[in-house]
DNA sequence: ATAAACTTTCAAAAATTTTTGAAAGTTTGA
DNA sequence: TCAAACTTTCAAAAATTTTTGAAAGTTTAT
């Protein structure tokens, strides 16, 4: 296959990949491009490269640095603004977990502590089944929660052998 | 807090999460109704419960039993289907993953696989900054689907219990 | 102060996803 | 066989999400 169209698949697989997670396509296929592009590139050269409005590209590019996936690069005697993506993969998905559980599953955590408070009649079987519903989805989500905020702490060695050495 | 009012707000914030994380939120809608409620429901009882169509309701019920998350139960005597949710989190959990690995991850792990066969000129900038890409990425793919599959083949306590072991 | 270079905004348009509901299909019992 | 009871289908409509692009805003150099 040739490296342009090693690209191309790249880029596309990325999208589709992100859009099936909730993350918007375009967003997914700009940090796919950033990622394989050895230099930052300018916002009218990713507006080029997929093909889409300044607008979107602008729009794109300050959610991913809001994402903490890329950054803004200055070059001396420049004026445009270059972008670079991180590229260590691990790093990726540390900050993708992070964001994800800041945004979603904190703010469920926090209904779902409220939810406990219900109070009913013991002897209601639509008492009982919701309470119990309840208090198991609390405890899933707490236990995420916390391999989720040990994982972030980690690194990325320690936390791979440290799985394997179980899972084997 | 009452109960119906709990009800509610589990049914949205679950619907909420599912679409976060594309999910159709009906069908995560329907499927926190099943959950919180001791006995299995006819298509009718749900449209009438979330308001929804009943063309609606025959699809995202349908999907909900592709997704391994409810069953459909015949009551003797009945020409009505009654249709149930399982109940254990840990299984909910596990089949939500599983389906997941095998729908979006299996097929981008494919197409990684097939990018590290790209051939270029290893002096090329672009060439290996998209070979060192793909590589990284296809290497933490691979790990998470080595870890999914293990995970997916645990038993509750036993994965808990070895999690909480190292990440204390 | 001005203008060029560049970035941001946002209302409207386009694309995509989800929902509706009536019609068609199926199963069962009499 | 018939018709009632129930389920499935799917084209069209509605809702939602994403994208566009021109106008407004900002920064910098002279």
């Amino acid at each position: 296959m040739e490296l342009a169209e090693g690209k191309q698949k790249f880029i596309e697989a990325w999208g589709k990949l992100g859009s099936e997670w909730g993350i918007n396509r375009t967003m997914a296929q700009v940090h796919a491009l950033l990622l394989i592009s050895p230099e930052a590139m300018t916002t009218e050269e990713i507006m080029e490269q997929l093909s889409i409005s300044r607008g979107n590209a602008n729009m794109t590019l300050r959610d991913l640095i809001g994402w903490g996936l890329i950054e803004k690069q200055h070059k001396a005697g420049e004026r445009k603004e270059y972008f670079y993506a991180e590229k260590d993969t691990w790093a990726i998905a540390r900050q993708v977990a992070q964001e994800r559980k800041k945004r979603e599953l904190d703010p469920v955590i926090k209904i779902l502590n409220e939810l406990t408070s219900v109070k009913g009649d013991e002897k209601d079987p639509e008492y009982k089944t919701f309470k119990t519903s309840v208090t198991n989805i609390n405890k899933l989500a707490k236990n995420v929660n916390k391999t989720l905020d040990t994982m972030l702490k980690a690194e990325e060695n320690w936390f791979w052998n440290s799985i394997f050495k179980i899972f084997k």
